[in-house]
DNA sequence: CTGTTAGCGCTTTCAA
DNA sequence: TTGAAAGCGCTAACAG
């Protein structure tokens, strides 16, 4: 069904056709209802390609991802396709399993695909070479969760969120905590957490404990039972995302340890699940459907605006500190160690 | 960058370009390195547009669900993407939120741009709007986890997998068995559910316990707790889905009962979440990836051999019980009601 | 307010 | 094996 078919069925041109789609009020209202009368009738939908071909603009924003199973990233997929069905925009999000080559993969499939912009939750800002490309060809993008100078971002504080978590667990008494974390080298967030940690810590004046950092792959429930049967465990953990919090808290039952009688643990992200699992999941919530949505509208602000993004439209948006149950006063008698 | 440019670079008609794209065998190898270096040289990328336009096939498929805030269809999403992209498609996703005019919606959203094909869960075959029109319009389609003998569906036997998960808690001594479910109406897996623990409860010969139906916005707890305060409260729940036995599981302890040492509670859907809870969940587990995997590629099939997909070409996968923590032996001394 | 027409970038006959 | 040219459906000058 093509525009030469209303045209014809309405009795008008073609490019009468388009302006009523286009520009309904550079029509006359008769013709106009002549017009959409015959579209109807023929269930005519102007052909998406045809229109990209000719105006240049797909009207279809690309995103990034590095999984949909954390729900983390399934919130904030919801927010973006929000918005961007608000504007106008279908999305086409590709992950990527936080692998850098399917970084660049997914960015050269989604220009490839005619997109328009891209909103991407990347590795590492710094070393991307898919970012290299999208700033070289001039393509409108924006980073959620990720945290550069050099790029637009919109995600939280980081590094405080964690620096503020750590000191909560200072005021409950807490001396020996630990921080739970996946691969650092593979996401500049959980750097930037682990800053916050070691401040929080200072901050305190308490000696920051090594790192415990857990592979992606593997369930890492093992490797954690292991940690908190040593004979100084800590006596609370700072888990960089919600579901390592939760595998945390299955490691501690699994080592004879309650939550949070005898651990507190604090997970990131404030994944909607955290509500509903016993203990409640005490948590630093980000608001992640709106980084997703906010992302979106600045992308499509800055596209109208005919340019790409520039690095200081960035936002940073407030985190808070969920309070749940799975985060209590210290047991006595463990001074742990000073700095 | 066009193909003109790259003809024009490769002093070579824009046809050759072409042909050394779509069927590089029909150009000699001479030419073809020619083609294949000013391509490269200039950063060519084929126009997707002017493809889908001349072809008449964009290689795109449409995707709709209900949401992606439940991690079973995330992860059948995870797999349909692997699948599209496998066989050289892109993805575009709509989440309904349960919403009949959604789907509707969604469905002509799609349609307007251009999809080759679509994959959907719907909220019931029997009366979707948006299959009567595909239908119509002979676009290639697929079902995901609903299952009609109209509709080409790529699903597990909820029936007889529920009816399986009744028989294993009988075996374990239970007799007040109660089943948990969303909204009935909004969802022909739910119907298809309850229908199996009725039937188990009928072979078992006992008295099937009235549905306890919670609506899918609020989190359900309070009202679950509520049945559980009980006298006669059951000693073990079947739920409709893992986050209803996630729920439900918070309701016990909140009514001071132990999981599953005074309530049993089984899921349903496999999430992978829920074998890193405490107690880790009993579930009846679904191939979600599969089933998604599956209908893309029955799709990918329908669309080369030119048509629209069959009803009879449907998919049942096998699903399996997966033993967690939250079941157990039945506390002593409760008859139950005899039907 | 409406119509005519060129051309977006590509694939695909048809001819050489 | 290669090239010339038509045309997919639409929008946007431009003309009237």
């Amino acid at each position: 069904m093509s525009i030469q078919a209303v045209a014809a069925k309405a009795g008008v041109s073609v490019a009468t056709v388009s302006r009523v789609f286009n520009f309904p009020d550079k029509v006359s209202g008769a013709t106009r209802d002549l017009v959409e009368r015959a579209a109807r009738e023929l269930n005519y939908l102007p052909n998406a390609s045809a229109r990209t071909l000719r105006t240049q603009r797909s009207r279809v924003l690309g995103v990034v991802l590095p999984t949909l199973l954390n729900p983390t990233f399934a919130e904030c997929l919801q927010g973006i396709a929000q918005a961007a069905v608000a504007g106008g925009y279908a999305i086409i999000p590709v992950t990527t399993g936080y692998k850098l080559d399917e970084e660049e993969r997914a960015v050269h499939m989604l220009l490839a695909g005619n997109v328009d912009g891209l909103i991407l939750v990347v590795s590492n800002p710094s070393t991307s070479k898919a970012l290299e490309r999208l700033r070289a060809q001039r393509v409108p993008y924006v980073l959620a969760y990720n945290r550069h100078p050099a790029h637009p971002c919109v995600t939280v504080d980081n590094e405080a969120a964690v620096a503020d978590a750590v000191a909560r667990l200072v005021l409950l008494g807490h001396r020996r905590i630990a921080m739970v974390s996946g691969t650092l080298a593979a996401s500049d967030r959980a750097q930037q957490r682990y800053r916050g940690y070691q401040k929080g810590m200072a901050d305190a004046g308490l000696k920051p404990q090594p790192l415990v950092e857990v592979p992606f792959v593997e369930s890492a429930v093992d490797r954690l039972a292991r940690l908190l049967q040593l004979r100084h465990r800590p006596s609370a953990l700072v888990c960089s995302n919600d579901l390592l919090a939760i595998r945390s808290i299955r490691a501690a039952h699994r080592s004879g340890l309650a939550v949070p009688a005898d651990l507190s643990v604090i997970g990131f992200d404030g994944i909607a699940l955290g509500e509903d699992l016993t203990p409640a999941l005490s948590t630093i919530a980000q608001p992640s459907s709106d980084i997703g949505r906010h992302g979106v509208e600045l992308l499509i602000q800055a596209m109208a605006g005919g340019g790409a993004l520039d690095a200081d439209a960035s936002l940073l948006l407030p985190h808070v500190f969920r309070d749940g149950e799975s985060c209590a006063a210290a047991p006595d008698g463990d001074p742990g160690d000073i700095a």
